[in-house]
DNA sequence: CGCAAAATGTAGGGTAAGCTACATTTTGTT
DNA sequence: AACAAAATGTAGCTTACCCTACATTTTGCG
């Protein structure tokens, strides 16, 4: 029975750490998603260059991961024209900026540094399933 | 003025994101540590079939990411031998074994059910700065 | 001991994400 | 309109991390 046990526990500890592969594999396109987004809505287009310069990134880099979006069905795009997300990719956004908004929120109101907060929250933030999402709404105040 | 304040949260986050992918690079090195260390006090070795079985990956990736270990000087084994970590391996292992459980325990402590805060942390850990760990253990009383 | 099973190691391949360098197209300014 | 600058795109390279398949070594047992 502790062997079954064992072997059960070995399991999970597998399956959590492929959960967070998982979850580290789909961070970057949350990453771009967001942005594109973001800079849609404030200056009405969402140029490689300017993704680019915002995530610290070459414009050939950007250039790239924008191809594997529209891969994806996330965004689509003509040369030399900006990017735009799908419906897909504009819902994508806005789950991944509530996700932010409340991880940076919980961060803040356990004593973190705001800056620290903006800064560490957007690798948690991809690591926040939707049950801990929930606790965070909760213990917030917003459920 | 207005203008060096947009340069400056441009530049702002693209360091957060910046920040973000250098957690993520260590991420894996710091998981690897953590269990060796924990097989090492355990069962007094640690094989690379059973890294490769509680990470859930196949045992050829297991050995060239111990691989890298040694070479980041976090890590040493002869062949067929098993693994130990260097001082700067165990002392890394310690690190993050410690953020391991106050994010565990954070997230329990914000109403995150148990199995869930497992697989969450296994994420998140790697992206706690030491400000927020401290802020993480002064909320949980331990200060 | 000797052999089979288990563990370990090696070879080779794929995808993702980063970079620099260079080519092309568009934009903006005389 | 012409030219220079900026933006975009392409090519080619590197490293990391995952895999399967196969070779070798060690371990455990009859
Ligand atoms: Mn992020
Ligand atoms: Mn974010
Ligand atoms: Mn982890
Ligand atoms: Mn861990």
């Amino acid at each position: 029975m502790e062997q079954d046990e064992a072997e059960m526990t070995e399991a999970q500890e597998a399956a959590r750490h492929a959960s967070a592969r998982t979850a580290r594999a789909s961070a970057l396109m949350q990453d771009y998603v967001e942005l594109i987004d973001d800079l849609l809505s404030s200056t009405g287009e969402a140029r490689p260059t300017d993704i680019a310069r915002r995530l610290g990134v070459s414009h050939a880099t950007a250039i790239k991961t924008i191809a594997r979006l529209k891969r994806e069905g996330l965004a689509h795009s003509k040369p030399y024209r900006g990017v735009f997300l799908t419906a897909a990719g504009h819902a994508l956004a806005n789950e991944v900026r509530a996700r932010h908004r409340v991880v940076v929120d919980v961060l803040k109101a356990l004593g973190v540094p705001p800056e620290v907060a903006e800064i560490d929250a957007e690798g948690i933030e991809h690591h926040v399933s939707d049950a801990t999402l929930a606790a965070f709404e909760k213990f917030l105040g917003r459920s």
